[in-house]
Order: C-alpha cells, then sequence, then structure tokens
DNA sequence: CGGTATCCATAGGGATACTG
DNA sequence: CAGTATCCCTATGGATACCG
C-alpha cells in the first residue's frame, strides 16, 4: 500500500527534522564551533563570529543549552562573568556534521564540476 | 595559533552549510521523499504533503532541481502535465539522511529520558 | 561584562484568484 | 493540470539604547 508507506515516510523524518531543528539555522553550528574552540565569554563568542548580533547571539545560546550542547555558569564577581563549555552530548554532533559536510563536498563537485568557485553559497 | 584554527574550522563548515541550504528548511526532504516514493506531478506532490501551498511547492521544486536532487519534464498534451523524478544524485543523500536520522533519536532519548511525548518539536 | 528592551525594516509564507 | 500573481500579515533580524 503507497499510503501507508508514506506515512511511515513522513513519520521516519521526524527524527532527521530534531536534528536539523537542532543545527539548523545560520548560526548553531558556528556557535557551537566556536565554544569548542575554547571561546566561554559572550562577548568572546560574539566577536569571533562576524555579523553575530547580540540578540541572536543570546536566543541561539539558549537554544543550545536547551538542547543539552552547551552548558552555561554564571561565575561570581563583577562585572557579572559566565563561562559557556561544550557538553559531552555535543560531541555525538561530529559524526553528523562529518557526513554533511562530506556530502557538500561531493556536492560541489556535482554542481560545479571541475571549475572552480569563489564565493559561499551554491545557489550562486 | 587560535584563530588561524578558529578560521580553518570556519571554512571547513562552508560544506556543511551548503548541505544544510539544499536539505534543510521545513519542506526539502519532504517534497523529495514524496517524490522517491513515486509521487511525481505537481497535484499530486501537494496532495501528498499536508500543508504546503502551491507557492512553497513551486519554490521549493526550483531549488531541488538547480541542486540536480530531481528532474522536471513537462509532457506533450492538453492539459499540460510535469514530471518530477528523482536523480541517482538524490539518492547520495540517503546515507546523510540515514545520520541525521540516528542523532534526531539518540538526542530525543538524550532529552526526553524515558519519558513518553507526543508532539513533534524538540523544544516543546 | 552579559545581556534585555525597543523600534523598525524586510523577507517569507498563507490565502485567493487567475492564466496557458 | 501546473503553475504565477497579488494581497496581506507575521516572524525574524539589524541597530541602538539601556540595566544590573
Amino acid at each position: 500500500m503507497k499510503k501507508k508507506e508514506h506515512k511511515e515516510c513522513m513519520s521516519a523524518l521526524l527524527p532527521v527534522r530534531d536534528t536539523l531543528d537542532v543545527i539548523g539555522g545560520k548560526w548553531k553550528l558556528l556557535i557551537l564551533i566556536s565554544i569548542w574552540e575554547g571561546n566561554k565569554h559572550f562577548r568572546e563568542i560574539e566577536r569571533s563570529i562576524p555579523k553575530l548580533s547580540t540578540k541572536v547571539l543570546s536566543k541561539e545560546l539558549k537554544d543550545l543549552e536547551e538542547n543539552q550542547l552547551i552548558t552555561r555558569t554564571v561565575l561570581n564577581g563583577f562585572p557579572v562573568r559566565t563561562e559557556y563549555m561544550p557538553t559531552e552530548h555535543s560531541k555525538t554532533l561530529e559524526k553528523v556534521i562529518f557526513e554533511l559536510h562530506n556530502w557538500g563536498i561531493h556536492h560541489r563537485k556535482k554542481i560545479f564540476g571541475n571549475k572552480s568557485f569563489s564565493n559561499n553559497s551554491v545557489s550562486a
């Protein structure tokens, strides 16, 4: 039955959607990588990523924390400092990112062939 | 040098971004799967995916075609019919989707633990 | 420093109607 | 059937200012 198969595929897609919700968007991975690299503080992270505004960073950090990919610790003292750290759970993303990376390379070859390219966008 | 590492990570991320641009968004994978399942015609695809509007479907199909994940063929006759088919290239996505799926499952377990859940959204 | 609050511009999506 | 065109509306993001 085709209908049934379709429904099954759709529901099999839910976990895929979850993953894309967690790491998709413009900034999530950039921020996570910045923190992986050792950037711990709000301004530090902000400065490490061009074009990223405080409002967006604030929201994205909350999302990452909700998804237990980073921890947020408020340090004592004045002025207030916070410390963002990657979680162990975040490390499990590496395999996914690796596959996304591989396919991205493969896809570029397919789309652009031997041509060189200079910009970032596939659809340019 | 930290700066250099950072730059390297950023540029290593470009292919990841490419992939997310190609399969990200609300509809791309749903549409691709619908076509994989054998839905060939515009209305057919549209009807197979709840809440998908013609305007969005139209745009998404163009994107998928640009990225050589589907082909579009206009059939002779009246009324006009078109036929969308998956490409071989699109099959290379299966591994990526598999990893995204796996991580989604893993992540849900992590976030919800043993609790059952009934909705689609991780962030709910 | 680590954010929130506010104002504003814009892109994107829904609904509907229409064309070849 | 296979889309475009139009109107409209909301969510998102930039810029800026401000607070603890």
